[in-house]
DNA sequence: CGTCAGATTGAACGTATGTTTAATATGTCA
DNA sequence: TGACATATTAAACATACGTTCAATCTGACG
């Protein structure tokens, strides 16, 4: 589309493509400054020439992913999920190769993931109140925490790992294994999984109860 | 309470737990084997004597973790993630670390953990269908699906990564986190989040309409 | 007691890998 | 053209780390 995938790009800009591409498939430790090189089609030396090492070549990688994802995000008016599978759908490839990126950023608990995640989580919890506040949303105990949940889901679900991909007999997370999820996830997300709320109302029971008496410790040691 | 947790160990076991909770805490890239016979108190050359190897030291770990994980979960009846929940606030501290290592295995795509995921799914799935039939779970469309993303949401969220539990004031996940999350999340597979089904109903239609025109590929090209 | 097998250690070894360096090519500008 | 900066490379360097080795310690057994 817009992106000289391949060739014809300055040495600096395969290098870091080639390692945003490393790091996201197989992590920054496995990943060996010669193999980007390699992949980049250039030597070992220049990539420390340009970068000055192998660490300041990942924060660039995590500045430049984490800018284009949140980007992304945000050109969009913030409808926030439901987008992240639209943008998904429209081109897997790269996108996925992004995901992938930033999760195994949170993983490690990388700078540029904080930031990554601060921005989703905050632009999640303002969409959620705002669909609380129009009627289209239930109200929640606690909308921040739901925020974070749907954003872990969303980010654990776009990059499913491998083994539970294969449970589904899927190689990989991917297209069409998102396509067969959806549907599903959405009967949840509307009507629950819970036949009735008996289970809800224990827990809110046992949560008022802990709400009386604030710290009963172990009461038997 | 019955586990030696420190000294009068044999030599193999303190280098197993100790292996276990680096690769838990730093993985198995980052911990070398020096770091592990230092937490055990022993050398390097003996892990090797014991163990052959450090990746045949993975091995045993990801097998003892397994065994534990997944006897667990059988010794109670099958009642499945409610209890994983359960069984984490009994011994947050033991419990967590293994769930940790499991979760980096299976970021790894370690053996162990298919065999994991595999048994957490099947067993999930088998709970789910008991519920549908007994009419304390809503029927879903992809019962496999479902119980996917039930052991996908559970391991997250019980190891949910640093920068998530800090969006929401935590340092890391832990059982006042999780205490937490619970209301919230049950509110969710109770009621859902959506306030009526206009989401699902389009959902639905789309998907209809994919089955009618089998593959129509791209259209336009 | 003597011997033997296994446990254990500290040092040495080999290699993978991040980084440095010296040399060469390339392109720009005066 | 000549000079200078930048790009680029191949080789060398340094070190971290998995593994091996030779030696010592310990405990059992005849």
């Amino acid at each position: 589309m817009q992106g000289p995938s391949a060739a014809d790009l300055t040495a600096q800009a395969k290098i870091r493509t080639a390692a945003i591409a490393h790091f996201a498939r197989d992590g920054f430790q496995k990943t060996n400054v010669r193999t980007i090189a390699a992949t980049a089609g250039v030597s070992a030396g220049l990539v420390i020439h340009h970068f000055g090492s192998k660490e300041k070549l990942r924060a660039v990688c995590d500045d430049h992913v984490l800018r284009i994802l949140t980007q992304r995000a945000n050109s969009t008016s913030p409808a926030g999920l439901q987008e992240l599978f639209g943008q998904y759908q429209s081109d897997p490839e790269e996108y996925h190769l992004h995901m992938r990126y930033m999760v195994r950023a949170i993983e490690e608990d990388t700078p540029a993931a904080t930031t990554f995640v601060n921005t989703m989580v905050d632009e999640s919890e303002q969409i959620l109140r705002a669909g609380i506040a129009d009627g289209s949303l239930r109200p929640s105990s606690d909308v921040r925490v739901l925020a974070v949940l749907s954003v872990l889901v969303s980010l654990t679900t776009l990059t499913m790992p491998a083994p539970l991909a294969r449970t589904l007999g899927h190689e990989q997370a991917g297209p069409d294994l998102l396509r067969r999820i959806g549907l599903p996830m959405l009967e949840v997300f509307t009507r629950g999984m819970y036949a009735d709320d008996s289970i809800l109302k224990a827990a809110q029971a046992a949560w008022d109860d802990a709400q009386e008496s604030p710290h009963p410790e172990k009461r038997d040691e």
